[in-house]
DNA sequence: ATAGTGACCGCGT
DNA sequence: AACGCGGCCACTA
């Protein structure tokens, strides 16, 4: 496994039930506040029942992506309403239930570092 | 090493 | 408010 992958699902594991992060707001976590598409494509490839709360990390709008399967957008819903989520629609009220644990790391924009 | 891809994001119609 | 477009960057073939 990558280690971009595990530090995606160590820092996805951190959040607590009943909140979910953004990918952008992982990617940023991770310092790479513009890999919010890689992050993606890492719980993309979240092995399936490894006990990462895959489930609560949705996008920015509030909502549930997932192309390939239609099933795997419905259960996710299912688990978040289930864990008690607010919903407004077919979105997570994310001013209600934004995570807000983890420490942003120094930071130092990685994009100027890469100049 | 190079080119293609996407469970994203923010801005401009 | 909803939609489209282009940039982004880690991963894959």
């Amino acid at each position: 496994m990558r280690p971009f992958d595990r530090a995606v699902y160590r820092l996805v594991s951190m959040i607590p039930r009943g909140q979910v992060a953004t990918y952008g707001q992982i990617a940023a976590l991770l310092g790479a506040p513009r890999a919010a598409r890689a992050v993606g494509q890492a719980m993309k490839r979240c092995p399936a029942g490894n006990g990462v709360p895959w489930h609560r990390v949705i996008n920015a709008r509030g909502g549930v992506s997932l192309r390939a399967n239609v099933a795997g957008m419905l259960t996710q819903r299912i688990l978040l309403e289930r864990e008690g989520l607010r919903l407004v629609g077919q979105r997570v009220d994310l001013h209600r239930h934004r995570w807000r644990g983890a420490k942003r790391r120094p930071a130092a924009a990685p994009t100027l570092a890469r100049l």
